[in-house]
RNA sequence: GCCUGGGUGGCGGAAUUGGUAGACGCGCAAGACUUAAAAUCUUGUUUCCUCGUGAAGUCCGGGUUCGAUUCCCGGCCUAGGCACCA
């Protein structure tokens, strides 16, 4: 009997598609599960691995979360707007509709084919105007709720790409998607006020139940940092500075003050016999990138404005200088310079020979800082300092807090590193952004009941120009409208959204996709959301995941979801690698999932990838290992014969099969897949080793094989007469009563060593085993004749001798 | 530099309210079946030695404990995030 896995998969797969078995019916939400995973951009290449592996996790969750009784919703998307799909398309020169049309179609039916269990029926893809006139809407929720607002500032323009991008896109100082390096541009685009929600980010990763390595991702991203504003005045000038500090109790260390050099008005500050070299030094400062300046940090370089400024605390007077290792868009651009205590202004001390004096030490003692590496920014007691003398740093804080409140010198401020999102696009491929701009009644949003601003189809040259317009700017009969409000002739925005906004709210329409009246149905959204388990990539941990949470956070606040935090629980799962290394189309050693599927089976992949180690670590996939899965399949499939309908097992066997069936429960609500195949790969081996198994129980360790030998455990049940579907079974009972052994093994240590096993009943009292350990001739060998100290009993477990 | 993870056989990895280290799988070795091979099945597989009722062993060095992969202190390596962030 040898198991065709490719007549059986292909089977089954399509069984369960025609049949609408996955289908969820929304109506009963008593016992929902909804299972996630990130929606894929359908590339032309077809499903990666990548995906493969992050859509399994979240299908096996779902079909487990099934057999168990629930509800369970595990919907599939198209995240098809933006530059991946828009560069593809330029490059094989076709235009992006046509293009997606044939990768839905293939990405579809090769997720059909690995029997995912997803409702088709729910799709959504944003680049359809059903889906995108909602994600206008949520802009225009925003600009009602002044979240959503025009500014013009210097931005990181991708000259490849062709637009802005948002600081998020930005990696090691280059375009994320192309690499090359941005230019800065003074220009004018609209941004969603995250920042104004930088708190509730930051507090609502506490309690939430996701991947570490995200929260921390996500809190670093944040970059919450306490301190204080202090107002200094420009001597001889009616100029003010103000810089920022997290050490405000450093202050009677300052000895000198930097600006920036793309500080605004900076060379005001400047006395006339210096601004020749000043303005040389801006310019030269302002040549380099970003990402220059953080290379060329060796050594400090900057040049004295003649200024001085007056520190209203110590009244000393302290000169300003222009230097480039402080940051124009960070704090206020304005930074103290306190050498004894900050390496970066010890270093600038040093080459414009500035004081360097000592205010903080362990234990209160002065001593000189000469070198670096004497730089004192731990922790310690306070000198040289006047009124602060004598206190540790955290007391010194909340006193000169306090007192430069009091007198007015400046107010205690939190900054984040967190910047407001950018979310024009000067591309074709997005949603138009749905605003007008009249010359009499300036920005007009487009009323909802014109929504959506349908992106033009039949366009010539929707490639973008790199001119700083979008694309859309050249179509006349899109651009050029009536403006909403008066009436007058008006224009639109040329600019699209920023992909990342289509994807922050996908989940929500997952779940009322044929919606034309309303974004969902508000009572819907309160029963299923949150999403109950999420499963996707680690690199989007800041941008996604953080733009979802803000998106979500408004939407609560506008009442249309039942918390704040649209995913229970979220795990990123680790990188698949190829025997050890980074698979790349270049290296030319990708997986294709179809090709081990026709191999080796669905099945086999789908359990081998999960078999690999625990979900969020990397793994490594190797040719041999495969057949690990494949064996093990032929082994169950093989048990077939041994079915015996009322055959009665062995304690041992339903004590295992009991066993078995608590702990991967356990382990599966924990996503521990990798233990879980394990324990079923051992009661297989058990199940081996029985003459006959009955029917009852073999069924209800196909239920539990089900979710990840899916086909199989369809096919098997099938055979034993069953009519439906194994994902219409349920869980096997726990009968705890079988859980219970008649005799234990009880260790006996000697001086820590195991040098003794005895079997005895688990009823067993401490003086019964500690006689019966004692007497062991074995245990009476080790001992050698010397008296026992101390006996130690761990019930069921252990006997430890002490000598 | 700061913030998160991680470090266990030839390999992927199991085991934590501190209690038999190496489950499960891969690979390898030997045997069975076969004319032969593949497949399959059986057995073995941490290392070392003087082969035993032996010793050592979970990145390294200390500590707590009858007992430490697990807890504490110090260090090394590694993956990810942030970074002249003031």
């Amino acid at each position: 009997m040898t198991y065709n896995h490719q007549e059986v998969e292909s089977k089954w797969a399509k069984k369960w598609k025609d049949s609408n078995l996955f289908v969820c019916n929304f109506d009963d939400s008593d016992q929902k599960f909804y299972s996630l995973f990130m929606f894929p951009y359908p590339s032309a290449e077809g499903l990666h691995i990548g995906n493969y592996f992050c859509f399994t996790v979240s299908d096996l969750i779902a079909k487990f979360k099934r057999l168990q009784g629930y509800n369970a919703f595990c919907p599939i998307g198209w995240d098809a707007f933006g530059m991946h799909s828009e560069n593809y398309a330029i490059k094989i020169g076709e235009t992006p509709q046509k293009m997606l049309s044939r990768t839905v179609e293939n990405f579809r039916n090769q997720m059909i084919e690995s029997g995912f269990g997803v409702d088709f029926t729910k799709e959504v893809d944003t680049t359809s105007k059903e889906y995108y006139k909602w994600t206008q809407w949520i802009f225009l929720k925003l600009l009602e709720k002044d979240l959503a607002f025009q500014k013009s500032s210097l931005l990181n323009y991708c000259p490849s790409c062709k637009t802005v991008l948002a600081d998020e896109q930005i990696e090691n100082g280059g375009c994320e998607r192309c690499k090359t390096q941005p230019e800065k541009k003074e220009m004018k685009q609209w941004f969603f006020k995250i920042t104004e929600f930088g708190d509730r980010l930051l507090d609502g990763l506490s309690d939430m139940d996701w991947s570490d390595i995200t929260k921390s991702a996500q809190k670093n991203w944040i970059g919450k940092s306490k301190g204080a504003e202090i107002t200094v005045k420009v001597d001889g000038l009616d100029k003010e500075l103000t810089y920022f500090t997290t050490r405000p109790d450093t202050t009677f260390g300052a000895s000198f003050i930097t600006v920036a050099p793309e500080l605004k008005d900076v060379l005001d500050l400047v006395l006339p016999e210096f601004v020749m070299q000043a303005q040389e030094y801006i310019a030269v400062s302002g040549a380099k990138s970003d990402l220059d300046r953080i290379s060329d940090n060796k050594e400090k370089t900057g040049i004295f404005t003649g200024r001085y400024a007056i520190q209203p605390v110590t009244g000393h007077k302290l000169p300003i200088y222009i230097s480039d290792y402080v940051l124009a868009n960070v704090g206020t651009g304005v930074v103290v310079g306190v050498p004894a205590h900050d390496k970066r202004d010890f270093e600038f001390a040093e080459a414009f020979n500035l004081p360097i004096k000592r205010v903080i030490s362990k234990d209160g003692s002065d001593s000189k800082i000469s070198s670096v590496d004497d730089v004192y920014t731990q922790d310690g007691i306070l000198l040289n300092s006047d009124f602060l003398n004598g206190l540790k740093v955290s007391d010194a804080i909340t006193k000169i807090g306090e007192y430069i409140e009091e007198k007015g010198f400046g107010k205690r401020v939190t900054n984040y590193r967190l910047r407001d999102w950018c979310i024009s696009r000067q591309r074709y491929w997005g949603p138009p952004i749905p605003v007008v701009h009249c010359d009499d009644c300036g920005v007009v949003p487009v009323p909802e009941s014109q929504l959506p601003v349908e992106l033009p189809e039949k366009l010539e040259n929707w490639e973008p120009s790199g001119d700083g317009k979008g694309p859309l700017a050249n179509v006349d009969e899109f651009i050029n409208v009536p403006c909403p409000k008066c009436g007058k002739p008006a224009k639109r925005d040329a600019d699209v959204t920023d992909n990342f906004l289509d994807s922050s709210w996908y989940m929500l329409r997952y779940l009322d996709p044929h919606n034309d009246s309303e974004i969902f149905n508000v009572e819907r959204i309160k029963k299923w959301m949150p999403v109950d388990f999420y499963v996707g990539g680690n690199e989007h941990a800041v941008m996604h995941l953080m733009y979802v949470r803000f998106i979500c956070m408004a939407l609560f606040d506008l009442d249309l979801l039942p918390t704040e935090n649209p995913f229970k629980k979220f795990r990123a799962n680790g990188m698949l690698l190829k025997d050890g290394v980074k698979m790349s189309k270049s290296k030319g050693n990708v997986i294709n999932p179809e090709e081990y599927g026709r191999k080796v089976s669905f099945d086999a992949l789908r359990t081998y990838i999960l078999f690999l180690g625990p979900l969020s670590e990397d793994r490594s996939f190797s040719e041999d290992g495969i057949l690990g899965t494949r064996r093990w399949i032929d082994k169950i499939y093989k048990l077939l014969e041994k079915v015996e309908d009322k055959y009665l097992d062995s304690d041992d066997l339903l004590y295992l099969y009991n066993k078995t069936n608590k702990e991967v429960v356990i382990d599966l609500d924990e996503h521990k897949f990798n233990t879980v195949v394990a324990k079923l790969m051992e009661l297989t081996n058990a199940l081996i080793k029985q003459e006959k198994i009955s029917k009852e129980v073999f069924e209800g360790f196909l239920v539990m094989v089900a979710p990840f030998l899916q086909f199989l455990a369809e096919e098997c049940y099938s055979q034993l007469g069953n009519t439906d579907s194994v994902f219409n079974a349920s869980w096997p009972k726990l009968d705890e009563s079988k859980l219970v052994k008649s005799s234990i093994v009880v260790v006996v240590q000697i001086a820590g060593k195991v040098r003794a096993k005895l079997q005895v009943s688990p009823n067993i009292t401490q003086e019964e085993i500690q006689k019966l350990a004692l007497e062991n001739s074995d245990v009476q060998k080790w001992l050698d004749g010397k008296e026992p100290k101390k006996v130690i009993y761990v019930p069921g477990k252990l006997v430890s001798v002490v000598v």
